[in-house]
DNA sequence: CCCGTGACTCTAC
DNA sequence: CGTAGAGCCACGG
């Protein structure tokens, strides 16, 4: 018989999806919960993102390279959670200040590039 | 079924 | 930079 919502994928599908994504993480390499949401398919999908981390067991999953869209650490500062992450970030060369990674510089040309046109 | 609770995010002040 | 509110999604009571 047909299944009741073929388009719409199970929470199981999901948390699958969101694992994938987070295991094609490269070492020293980012991700915002709602980026890896978005290349996993769930363009609101932040929270969710979250939460699967949160229920994760695999000791091999790179959970670590998952910070807020800020850039932020997600956990509490100082917490068992935060220092750990912090401490895996900078093990791949990753420069974490305040529990905060440098976002992306903006290119130098930029307003040149713009105005350019 | 309603309600509270997060490893969230965006927009407005 | 900081706070407040609203939207978002899955779960558990």
């Amino acid at each position: 018989m047909p299944r009741k919502s073929p388009d719409i994928p199970s929470t199981d599908a999901r948390r699958a999806r969101i694992l994938a994504v987070v295991r094609s993480l490269a070492p020293g390499e980012v991700a915002s919960y709602g980026e890896v949401a978005r290349r996993a398919g769930f363009p609101r999908g932040a929270r969710l993102a979250a939460r699967v981390l949160a229920a994760n067991t695999d000791p091999d999953l790179p959970w670590h390279r998952v910070l807020r869209a800020d850039g932020r650490i997600a956990f509490a500062p100082n917490s068992r959670g935060y220092r750990e992450q912090a401490r895996r970030l900078r093990a791949e060369g990753v420069d974490v200040r305040q529990g905060r990674v440098r976002p992306p510089a903006a290119p130098r040309d930029l307003d040149a590039l713009l105005w350019r046109f």
